[in-house]
RNA sequence: GGGCGAGUGGUGGAAUGGCAGACACGAAGGACUUAAAAUCCUUUGGCCGAUAAGGCUGUGUGGGUUCGACUCCCACCUCGCCCA
C-alpha cells in the first residue's frame, strides 16, 4: 500500500478556506440554538505577531470551536486596537505616516492570524483608528460629558518628557514611563478627566459578581480601587481663620500627634509663609520635592525630609498647639494632601521626628509590655490600651476607633471620610495618533461639545510629528479653526486625542453591529449576546483595561442603553511563553517567528506544542526541540488512519457490544471512553489542554499495541470497528486543538466533509467500569507488592486473600498487626508491630 | 514592607491526601540504510546490588498533622507578578 504523505501545506490552506467557505465563524442571528460569546482581546497592530502572541490566539479558537461542536452559537470576533504611540514614534523616526504603517501591519497581522486557522468572522472585523469606528468613541465622549462624567480640569500631571506627553497613573511604572522608561515629571496642564472615581464604590461592590474571574486579577482591581475608611479631622490654625483638613485611618491615635505635616502640593502652603521668614527656604524645599517623584519620595529607602512652615495648628480633641511641616513623603492625592503625624504609632513619622527631633508622645500600650519614648527603636501600631488619651484612656484603642470619631462628629470637629485610592481617568493625551476629544471652545459659549451629527471629528492627514509639548493637532489651522456649534461664531477646537484605553474599553459592543453608521451599537443585540462568556487575554490588562471596560460598561447600564452592567462574566488570563528566561520581544531578540514554523512543520504542529507546552494560565518556557515531537505525533497519527485508507469504505459499521470483543478491543474500546471523559473534563473544567494531549498520545500508544489487520473475518472485523471508533473519536477529540489534519482524516475516514458539524463525542459510562484492579499493598506505608483483584471483591475477601500471600505474610514475619486500612480500588495498608 | 503565585529528573511538565516523575523533549544502545535524515524497538531520578531479585533514598529547607504528605498546617529560603 502506497504511504500517502501528510501534506500540511496544503492540508491547512484547503480546510482554511472551507472554514470560510461554509461559515463555520459566522452566527446564525435566528438559531435557537444557545448564545456562546468568546472573545480575545483585540490586539495592538504593532508589526509581527511572535509564537508568544499566538498562545492567546490559539486558546480562544480552541474554546470556539469546542463549543461549536458543544452545539452553541457561537460569536468569535477580531479587531484591531489600532491608535497609539508606537505608530506616531514610527513616523517620527521617519517612517511612513501612523495611519498607512498601521494599514500595512494589519495585513501582515491579519495574515498571520489565518495561517495559524483560529476562526474569526471576518465581516464583523472593527478597526479602532477608522472614522467609522472612532467617531462613536467620541460619542461615548459626549454621552460621559453630558452625564457630568467628563470634565476638564488643571492639575498636576504625570509628564514624560521623552514622549513629550502626559501618562495616566497607570501609565507610570516605579516612577517611570511604562513605554519609554523615561522618569516621570510632574507638571501642571488643563486636561479632560472621566470621573471613574464617582464609579470606585461600584466597581468594588460588583467584584463579587465576577465569579469567572481568577481571584488574583478580583484581588488586584479591588487594591486598585483601594477603599480607606477613616475621618477627616478640622485642625484650626492658630491666629487665623482658616482650617486644615487631615485624612487619617488612625483616629485612636489623635491624642498623639505631635506635628501635622503638608504635602509640598498643598496649595495653603504658599499662603502659610508668604511674607514671613521662612519663605524662601520652604519655597526651596517645595520646588526640590516636587521633583523628586511620587515614588521616590515614598520608597522605603528614601530619606523622610521636611520644613517647618513657622505656623501652628491646634489639635482640636485636646487644644494641644502643634507646629506645621511640609514632607516629602506625603502626598497630594492621598486624602486630603495634610496629615497629622503620630510618631509613637507610625514609622514614617517616627523616621522623621528621630531626623528633626520632634517629640514623641505615647498613646497606645501594648498588652504586657511598656514602651519608652526615649527608648524606642521603631513606632508602635499595634493594637493596645489608650492612655494619654484624656476620656478615652484605658479603653482598647479598637473601641477608640469607634469613639472618637463620634465624638468628634457630634462637635463638628470632624467627618467620618471614605477615600479610595482609585484617581479620575487622565485621558487627554498630546499627540496625534488617537481619536480627537469632540469639544468646541468659543469665545461667547465657552466650552461647546460637538453635536452627535457633526461626528466624527476626523483626524486631519497632513501633521507635523516631531513633538513640541503640545499635540500635533496644534499645528494644523483647518483642523483648530471651525465655527461654534451653539452660535456659529468663530471657535477653536480641542486638540488633544484620547487615552487609547477609551477605545478598548467599549469595542465589544460595536462587534454587533460593525457596520453600522447610525449607532455606536445596537441595544437589542447586545443585550442578547452579552456579557461576553468568555474573556480570553494577557494578565497585564488586570487593572486598567478591564477597570476601564467595567467602568464604561455601567455608565452606559445606568444611562439606559444597556440592561447588564458588567462586560465579562468570564475571564481568562494566559501565562507568557518565556525563551531564553525572559519574555519574548524584539529588543531581547528572543522572539520565535510563527511563520517559519509553519512553513517548516504547519500550524497544527504549532498549535499544538503550544497547547501542550504547560497549563494555560501558567508561563512556560519555549524550546524549539518540544515542537519536534508535536509534529511526531501528527505524523504518527496520520498514518495509523492512512494505513486503511481503503478499509473503512469496505468495512461496514457493526454496534460495538463489549460483551463480544476480544480482551484486546475490550481495553481500547474502555480506554477510548476512559479519554473521552477525561479530555472533556479536561477541557470544560480546568482548561488542560496539556494533559488532554497526553492522554490521547496514551491512547495513541496503545492503539499501536492493539496491531488491528485489515478484516478478512467476523471477528477481524470486530476489532477494525473498536479501533475506527477510536480514531474517529481522536479525531473528535482534537478537532478543536489542530483542526486541519483533524478535518483531512475524518475526511479519509469516508465521511462528509466538516468535523465540526459534528457534537463533541460522549462516552459510554458502562464500558468505563473496569472489570480487574491491581490494588497497592502497603506494610507500614510503604508500597510491598501489588494484586490484581476484581472490582467487586468486598474488603473481608480483599484482606483474607492478602493475609494468605506468601510474600506478605514473610513480610509480616509474624508481627502484629495494629490496623488495616483499605481504600477501595486502590490501596490496602497493613500496619504492624 | 504588604498581597498573591511558584519551587518536582538533564528539560517542559504529570499526580491536590493513597504506587512520585504520566505524556513529551533530550540522552544512551539497537534495527533499517552504501551513508545520512526520517521511522521503529529498548533503556533512562539517584544510590547499593551483577545490567538480576531485592533494598535504600528522593518533590526548595526545617518542623507538625496523618496509617499514609509533592498535596494539608506552622516557620524559613529562593524566584516571579502586583501594590507600597
Amino acid at each position: 500500500m502506497a504511504k500517502r504523505e501528510y501534506n500540511f501545506t496544503e492540508i491547512e490552506a484547503k480546510w482554511q478556506g472551507f472554514w470560510e467557505g461554509c461559515g463555520l465563524f459566522r452566527i446564525d442571528e435566528n438559531s435557537t440554538k444557545e448564545k456562546f460569546y468568546c472573545l480575545v482581546m483585540f490586539p495592538y497592530p504593532s508589526g509581527t505577531l511572535h509564537v508568544g502572541h499566538g498562545r492567546n490566539y490559539i486558546i480562544g479558537d480552541v474554546v470556539s470551536r469546542y463549543k461549536i461542536m458543544k452545539g452553541y452559537n457561537v460569536l468569535s470576533t477580531i479587531g484591531w486596537d489600532a491608535f497609539g504611540l508606537p505608530a506616531e514614534n514610527a513616523a517620527i523616526k521617519g517612517g511612513s505616516h501612523p495611519a498607512l504603517w498601521t494599514k500595512n501591519n494589519i495585513k501582515a497581522m491579519k495574515h498571520q492570524l489565518h495561517r495559524w486557522g483560529v476562526g474569526y468572522d471576518w465581516d464583523r472585523e472593527i478597526t479602532s483608528c477608522n472614522p467609522n469606528y472612532y467617531k462613536w468613541t467620541q460619542w461615548i465622549f459626549l454621552k460621559l460629558y453630558e452625564n457630568n462624567l467628563a470634565y476638564k480640569k488643571k492639575a498636576a500631571v504625570n509628564w514624560c518628557p521623552s514622549c513629550a506627553t502626559v501618562l495616566a497613573n497607570e501609565q507610570v511604572i516605579e516612577g517611570c514611563c511604562e513605554r519609554c522608561e523615561t522618569p516621570v515629571r510632574q507638571r501642571d496642564l488643563e486636561q479632560w478627566f472621566f470621573r471613574i472615581s464617582k464609579y470606585a464604590q461600584k466597581l468594588l461592590d460588583d467584584i463579587p459578581l465576577l465569579e469567572g474571574w481568577p481571584e488574583r486579577v478580583k484581588t488586584m482591581q479591588a487594591n486598585w480601587i483601594g477603599r480607606n475608611e477613616g475621618v477627616r479631622i478640622d485642625f484650626n490654625l492658630e491666629n487665623s481663620n482658616e482650617t486644615l483638613s487631615c485624612f487619617t485611618t488612625r483616629p485612636d491615635t489623635l491624642y498623639g500627634v505631635t506635628f501635622v505635616s503638608l504635602a509640598p502640593e498643598h496649595p495653603i502652603i504658599s499662603k502659610l509663609i508668604s511674607g514671613t521668614p521662612k519663605e524662601n527656604a520652604v519655597m526651596s524645599f517645595v520646588e526640590r520635592a516636587r521633583n523628586q517623584g511620587v515614588v521616590e519620595r515614598t520608597a522605603e529607602g528614601t530619606e523622610k525630609e521636611g520644613i517647618f512652615t513657622g505656623k501652628y495648628v491646634i489639635n482640636p480633641i485636646n487644644n494641644e498647639r502643634v507646629p506645621v511641616w511640609t514632607a516629602n513623603y506625603v502626598l497630594m492625592e492621598y486624602g486630603t494632601g495634610a496629615v497629622m503625624c503620630v510618631p509613637a504609632h507610625d514609622q514614617r513619622d517616627f523616621l522623621f521626628v528621630r531626623k528633626y527631633n520632634l517629640p514623641i508622645k505615647i498613646v497606645i500600650q501594648p498588652e504586657g509590655k511598656e514602651l519608652n519614648a526615649n527608648t524606642m527603636k521603631e513606632a508602635y501600631i499595634e493594637n493596645g490600651i489608650q492612655v494619654n488619651s484624656g476620656i478615652f484612656s484605658g479603653i482598647f484603642n479598637t473601641e477608640a476607633m469607634k469613639r472618637i470619631p463620634e465624638f468628634l462628629e457630634s462637635k463638628g470637629l470632624g467627618t467620618k471620610t471614605v477615600t479610595y485610592r482609585l484617581r479620575d481617568w487622565l485621558i487627554s493625551r498630546q499627540r496625534y495618533w488617537g481619536a480627537p476629544i469632540p469639544i468646541i471652545y468659543c469665545e461667547k459659549c465657552g466650552t461647546v461639545p460637538v453635536p452627535e451629527t457633526q461626528l466624527p471629528v476626523e483626524l486631519p492627514e497632513k501633521v507635523e510629528f516631531k513633538p513640541h509639548g503640545m499635540s500635533p493637532l496644534s499645528q494644523v489651522d483647518s483642523f483648530i479653526n471651525t465655527r461654534c456649534p451653539k452660535c456659529s461664531g468663530t471657535a477653536r477646537r480641542e486638540i488633544d486625542t484620547m487615552d487609547t484605553f477609551v477605545d478598548s474599553s467599549w469595542y465589544f459592543l460595536r462587534y454587533l453591529s460593525p457596520k453600522d453608521d447610525t449607532k455606536p451599537f445596537i441595544s437589542d443585540k447586545v443585550n442578547k449576546w452579552l456579557p461576553v462568556d468568555q474573556y480570553i487575554g494577557g494578565v497585564e490588562h488586570a487593572i486598567l483595561h478591564l477597570l476601564y471596560a467595567r467602568f464604561i460598561t455601567k455608565v452606559l447600564y445606568d444611562i439606559g442603553y444597556i440592561n447588564f452592567n458588567e462586560p465579562f462574566r468570564h475571564l481568562f488570563t494566559q501565562g507568557m511563553i518565556i525563551k531564553n528566561g525572559a519574555k519574548m520581544s524584539k529588543s531581547r531578540g528572543n522572539v520565535v517567528s510563527p511563520d517559519i514554523l509553519i512553513d517548516k512543520y504547519g500550524a497544527d504542529t504549532q498549535r499544538l506544542y503550544i497547547l501542550f507546552i504547560g497549563p494555560p494560565q501558567k508561563d512556560a518556557e519555549w524550546n524549539d526541540r518540544g515542537v519536534l515531537g508535536a509534529h511526531r505525533f501528527l505524523n504518527r497519527l496520520w498514518q495509523k488512519v492512512t494505513d486503511y485508507e481503503e478499509v473503512y469504505t469496505r468495512v461496514p459499521y457493526k454496534k460495538i457490544n463489549i460483551k463480544n470483543l476480544s480482551e484486546a478491543a475490550k481495553a481500547l474500546y474502555r480506554q477510548t471512553n476512559q479519554t473521552i471523559k477525561k479530555i472533556t473534563e479536561d477541557i470544560e473544567t480546568y482548561w488542560h489542554f496539556n494533559t488532554a494531549i497526553a492522554s490521547v498520545m496514551e491512547l495513541l500508544n496503545s492503539v499501536d499495541s492493539f496491531n488491528v489487520k485489515i478484516p478478512h473475518n467476523y471477528a477481524e472485523e470486530l476489532d477494525f470497528n473498536v479501533f475506527r471508533y477510536t480514531m474517529e473519536n481522536i479525531l473528535l477529540l482534537m478537532a478543536p486543538l489542530i483542526p486541519h489534519i483533524c478535518e483531512e482524516l475524518w475526511e479519509i475516514m469516508g465521511h462528509k466533509p466538516g468535523i465540526f458539524q459534528q457534537s463533541w463525542p460522549k462516552y459510554d459510562e458502562n464500558a468505563i467500569q473496569e472489570d480487574v484492579v491491581e490494588i497497592v499493598i502497603q506494610i507500614n506505608s510503604k508500597v510491598r507488592s501489588h494484586i490484581t483483584v476484581t472490582t467487586n471483591i468486598s474488603n473481608d475477601e480483599l484482606k483474607k486473600r492478602i493475609l494468605s500471600d506468601e510474600r506478605v505474610i514473610a513480610l509480616i514475619d509474624g508481627k502484629k498487626i495494629v490496623n488495616t486500612i483499605i481504600v477501595p480500588k486502590k490501596l490496602i495498608n497493613i500496619v504492624i508491630k
